[in-house]
DNA sequence: ATGTAATGCTACGATTCGTAGCATATGAGA
DNA sequence: TCTCATATGCTACGAATCGTAGCATTACAT
């Protein structure tokens, strides 16, 4: 009961680039950003990118923290957690939330493959496993 | 070389509801969607459905055939598969193209359960086999 | 006290979406 | 054939979102 704002929206364009920037950098001033888009010849304005980020943080997709007087930016979520949720909407509009539904579609439109399916299952077992150690869910 | 349009675009509310609306009944005129929606406590005049219904299917997500002057609007592929590729836009946007990243993301977020993902996976495996009758893949 | 660097606020044009009016065509009946 | 009801085609408009950016403001360092 704080953040509030649950209402996943989605982004645009650019917003995603940005975010796709944090998520691999870690975090990173506006500055930074702003660099890394022109990298990536994408050239904008220092305000342009400013706009993006405050309004990435209004979403909920990212934090700020200053440090003397320099914002640095952060993103709010893991980006399988955000991807997660984004996948979650699709689901729950489009088939009741019925996960598997899709998941059929996506092996029928051959998106995902049969046994990449196994596997992920498989992997993802062990990641799990691994993580949480021992029985004990404990959820956070 | 036909459609062409493959840019996946997504839907507004009303769009949804609509696809929804007609996936579920199979086939439908403007008039028996515009009687649905307003059961649905969507009471909208008859031209906005249709523009809604020509949207649709400008994007791609319906097709029609005129039976003696009317227009039987029908979905151009199953919800499933819709789904899949949403899901599928997501993965790459954000994780480029790693399905794990997101199912990990569903199980790490407790939307999807570890147990139902491999009931899923066996699941499908299992229609999959059905479905294909025999052993010759056969690529469509 | 001043200037420089970083932020806060506001705006504007394009696009999308919900919503709907008005024009047009076409088959049925007088 | 002429007219009417009905179904479609075209256009529009306001709200919201997004990319883009200018201008005002504030706060250290010197």
């Amino acid at each position: 009961m704080s953040e509030a704002n649950d209402e996943a929206k989605d982004l645009g364009d650019l917003e995603r680039a940005v975010m796709q920037l944090i998520w691999e950098g870690g975090e990173m001033t506006a500055e930074t950003v702003r660099e890394s888009l022109e990298n990536q010849g994408r050239p904008l304005k220092e305000s342009t990118v400013r706009t993006v980020l405050r309004r990435l943080e209004e979403k909920g997709f990212l934090t700020h923290e200053t440090e003397a007087r320099t914002f640095i930016y952060r993103a709010a979520e893991a980006r399988g957690k955000v991807a997660a949720k984004a996948v979650k909407r699709i689901v729950d509009w489009f088939c009741n939330g019925s996960m598997e539904e899709v998941l059929v579609g996506l092996v029928d439109s051959k998106m995902l493959d049969q046994k990449q399916l196994q596997d992920l299952a498989k992997k993802i077992e062990a990641a799990r496993a691994g993580k949480c150690g021992a029985k004990t869910g404990g959820k956070k």
